[in-house]
RNA sequence: GACCCUAUCGUCCAGUGGCCUAGGACACUCCCCUUUCACGGGAGUAACACGGGUUCGAAUCCCGUUAGGGUCACCA
């Protein structure tokens, strides 16, 4: 209790991060901060061949995305680096002799390098999982397990053991599919003289089938959330309720609250199936209550991409127009495409359908010349002149907006009628109107 | 095959022996709001895997079965 708590994120560059890895990321980062301890992020890259600069960068990226920063570890520093497995070769060695030196290893004919494992009961006092016995009294085939290849290079169980010792890490949080390796890693611990840490581990996400998630399968790549339009926000609150949870029924919550209350005494031992479809709904929801700045902040490379620029006084209440309908951010050019062009295309079902009834068109010129003569141009009063108009002329509302709907947009559908017309100003309203009439004119 | 973990609505969670004719959320269906599309509000469908115990009483404790997952690599 009185040593500082060290808690670490040990992902191999495998070109992708895994939604599996990214919430275990996320378990580890909040223990860190709930117990105002540390973070490192170690690369576990002793299988050099597939490590590449491409593959590091998109566990940074998904990491930093997510909010999830380290204390220790690459491109940050500490004291106990190299933070990447491919540099710690002296290290390794040292410990290797002191296991040799121990009578701890023998050499197979090939020239690999076995670590002598003990048959016997062995307890893992785990955090999440509880007290679980492990009996290799009388398994058939061999506990032993390699730890070097006949080249010299190194296996993930001795370098992940010796890491987590030499960088003092207290709590080992990882997946559940490394709890049949613990009581391997903790006599290797024990043949090193040194005490293990505390273990916990969290129960795998599987698809909502049930199925392992593989790369392929939706919402399994991290990189997926930053292509599709996800606020990571809303992403990181779905993820901390994948396994863990308040114990009352609070869902949305804020990042603040979420430290403060995580425990792992909460985390489930059963595993998640994955909901893209929640996750959606999280999406929707964060957006609906964010700030105009930082739905612009996020919506901006979305309209970058689509060509559309312009200053926040403009970006802003035409994006304000659809804010409460949008799910994901990749949605937002083409809500928003038609304000910001004049030669915005007319959708022929919507025209067929609203412009093409007899009367429309004249239904236009009369609202436009109702429009011309007014001072105001805000949403109350045109909801107004536009409905004391049609009283007028003893037809229905509806026989107005249709019509005016498409000339102004292009489509059936779309912001509140006469929001649009306020944000697009009284000129460019008329405008298009006109140039409605003009080409569908007969 | 051996060893280990798990088992409440389709999904995520609540429930730690009586408050449970099992609660919330997503999804789905219907209604209201809205002369667009959404949001929002309301209602509804829907679960304690099975079998034995223990107990006055079990979703909750124990055992077994079944099912799912994991590990047994010179992958991490």
């Amino acid at each position: 209790m009185s040593a500082p708590i060290r808690v670490r994120f040990a992902p191999s560059p495998t070109g992708y991060l895994h939604v599996g890895g990214a919430r275990t990321a996320l378990f580890n980062w909040l223990f860190a901060r709930h117990h105002g301890g540390k973070f490192i992020l170690r690369i576990e890259d002793t299988d050099r061949a597939r490590h590449s600069e491409d593959a590091v960068q998109i566990i940074y990226d998904g990491l930093r995305w997510l909010g999830l920063d380290w204390d220790e570890g690459p491109e940050i520093g500490g004291d106990y680096g190299p933070y990447f497995q491919s540099e710690r070769e002296s290290i390794y060695q040292r410990y290797f002799d002191q296991l040799r030196a121990g009578g701890h290893l023998y050499v197979e004919d090939s020239g690999a390098w076995r670590f002598r494992f003990h048959r016997e009961l062995v307890e893992v006092d785990d955090l999440i999982c509880g007290k679980i016995t492990f009996d290799f009294g009388n398994t058939e085939i061999s506990p032993d397990m390699t730890i070097r290849r006949p080249d010299g290079s190194w296996i993930f169980h001795f370098v992940n053991v010796v890491d987590d010792l030499e960088m003092k890490i207290t709590h080992v949080l990882r997946g559940e599919d490394h709890l049949s390796n613990t009581p391997k890693h903790i006599q290797l611990y024990q043949a090193l003289n040194a005490a293990p840490p505390r273990f916990g581990h969290i129960p795998l996400i599987l698809n909502k089938d049930g199925s392992k998630m593989s790369k392929r399968d939706q919402g399994a790549s991290i990189t997926s959330y930053l292509e599709g339009g996800y606020a990571p926000e809303a992403v990181r609150n779905y993820f901390c309720l994948l396994g863990w949870s308040p114990k009352d029924d609070r869902e949305i919550m804020a990042l603040d609250e979420i430290i403060t209350r995580f425990e792992l005494s909460n985390v489930n031992r059963k595993g998640a199936h994955f909901d893209i479809a929640k996750c959606d709904w999280f999406n929707a929801q964060y957006i609906q209550q964010m700030p105009a700045a930082r739905y612009r902040e996020l919506a901006q490379p979305w309209l970058a991409k689509a060509g559309i620029s312009a200053d926040p006084a403009t970006l802003d209440p035409v994006l304000a127009l659809e804010k409460m309908k949008v799910t994901h951010f990749r949605e937002v050019p083409d809500r928003v495409s038609f304000f910001f062009t004049e030669d915005y295309t007319y959708d022929p079902a919507a025209v067929e359908k609203a412009l093409h009834k007899p009367g429309a068109l004249d239904r236009l010129a009369q609202l436009a010349e109702c429009y011309a003569a007014l001072e105001a141009f805000d949403a109350v009063t045109l909801e107004a002149k536009l409905k004391e108009l049609a009283t007028s002329l003893s037809v229905k509302p509806a026989e107005f907006i249709h019509p005016a709907r498409v000339a102004v947009s292009g489509r059936a559908v779309g912001p509140s009628l006469y929001h649009m017309f306020e944000v697009l100003g009284k000129e460019r309203v008329l405008a298009r109107f006109h140039r409605t009439r003009e080409r569908f004119a007969a």
